[in-house]
DNA sequence: ATCGTTTATCGTCGATATACGATGAATAAT
DNA sequence: ATTATTCATCGTATATCGACGATAAACGAT
């Protein structure tokens, strides 16, 4: 329970809460847990599929997409004509496994 | 895995997403997360406390706690004299829940 | 009554986030 | 060759965040 205090292990946590706060901005906005949601039942998409889903412009959309592939979420193939973004269900489950870790640890 | 299309019991999500946001968002600084840690290995502490452990403005971390608070994340007694905060932990345990809840469901 | 401590809030400032339109590059279709 | 489509990026405007110092309120101690 006390991250902070105790040395080894545990210290881990403490180096990693930046990378953490990092995973938890990334998803700190309503349209990107929508795209996400929206990536997650398609196994692939392009940048157009979701601005015809979303009521955002293309630009808009590009940048969430782009946050999304910066925290490592998504994967995505930069095909000029139709760029295949996907979500990296790993690496989605990896950060999932991190905050349920740090969150668990705060409730314990 | 599909929140988004099949109706009725996973619409919730859809609609609740702002609202998951606005919690990835009240995590989404390291500052807090340190606090967050801090509160949950002590029970209780006073925002002094916090501001002796942590380098940072007394008013930083006064900030940081309101954040904290608004989310519903820490309950706090406002003694004028001596404040003392709180992790609430069964809010912090449904949000667990509900994050593990959404991102399972895009690794599924 | 005065002083010191603690706290919340205000104002400010720079940095970042978010939205949009415009633009250029790449390519498919004609 | 021309047109249409898709995408990433740029530039811009606005809003919010994050940090700080200053300040006022509350209260214990002297």
């Amino acid at each position: 329970m006390n991250n902070l205090d105790i040395p080894g292990a545990p210290a881990r946590v403490q180096r990693d809460l930046p990378e953490l706060a990092a995973g938890f901005a990334a998803l700190a906005h309503p349209a990107r847990l929508r795209i996400l949601c929206h990536l997650a039942c398609r196994e692939a998409c392009c940048c157009r599929e979701i601005v015809d889903a979303f009521d955002l412009a293309q630009s808009t959309v590009s940048q969430h997409l782009k946050v999304l592939v910066d925290a490592g979420l998504v994967r995505y193939v930069p095909e000029n004509r139709r760029s295949r973004y996907m979500v990296d269900r790993d690496a989605l489950a990896r950060l999932e496994g991190r905050m349920s870790t740090f969150l668990s640890s705060c409730c314990a």
